[in-house]
DNA sequence: TACTATAATAGAATTATTCCAAGATAGTAA
DNA sequence: TTACTATCTTGGAATAATTCTATTATAGTA
């Protein structure tokens, strides 16, 4: 908490309750939560919170680059407190989503076709697999 | 058309002229179209065509392991005819999607305390660049 | 030709996300 | 400490993507 007001007060970013609530339960979160997780989580503690609240605060930490939005679920958005370099797994059959802290930007030259047609300015990695809680329950 | 006709008859898939005129758009179509691309092009045709079959085709296509779902865009989804295993580079100016033909597989080994935990069945690679005639805009 | 399983359709329903107007408040400057 | 104001929160409406449902139509077959 300290921490939180320390990183943010003055700013230009308002900390609110809901903000900080917010904060706090995204710091070292590494469980790539939704908006809705986000909602329900705040609304135990706020119950008047509003999803307008989450994604105005989810989007003005992106802006800050403090947060980033992950594409690898096709359902929903998930978020990602850690803004460092990273790619993910997601399992197909729960849809838990791990880290995965491994730089292979040295591996992933473009074909000279691509590297034609766009600047190449990042890149992310999807891996898909199967957990172990998963794997346990169906063998 | 025929060979339209010779991949799909007598396989429990049933050609409507909806769906053939759905697979026709999609034959080497690298242009990543979302399911209102389709919609808006053979809507074209029949008129009377709607989202719902739209969807059903797609999805038709997915099980069948003919079609990919793409996530690069994180505001909706878009489709790769081209069921082949390769990746997606996407405009960050236009949202222009490129294909990447390369097989990284070698060089995408997982950290341990990954592997420990899933079981990795399939990756895909999200480039994001900036493409020529974005470039030729901006400078 | 007739039958039946499957597909197409319109429109309603659902879900995720964004927008909006009104009231509230955090951070500031005095 | 006070007062100001830019920014935030809220509820609810709006939007957009996607799915569902009941009904009608039809492709493939026997």
């Amino acid at each position: 908490m300290e921490r939180i007001v320390r990183k943010y007060r003055g700013k230009g970013f308002k900390l609110t309750p809901q903000r900080i609530a917010i904060l706090k339960f995204l710091e070292g979160n590494t469980n790539h939560p939704t908006a809705d997780d986000i909602y329900t989580e705040i609304k135990k503690k706020y119950p008047t919170v509003s999803f307008a609240t989450v994604y105005n605060t989810v989007q003005a930490l992106r802006d800050r680059g403090e947060l980033l939005e992950i594409t690898i679920d096709p359902e929903r958005k998930h978020f990602d407190p850690n803004p460092s370099a990273h790619h993910h797994i997601m399992c197909t059959g729960c849809g838990k989503i791990g880290d995965v802290f491994f730089d292979y930007s040295e591996s992933l030259g473009l074909p000279e076709e691509v590297t034609r047609e766009f600047a190449v300015t990042g890149n992310h990695i999807d891996f898909y697999g199967i957990c172990s809680s998963c794997r346990a329950k169906t063998s």
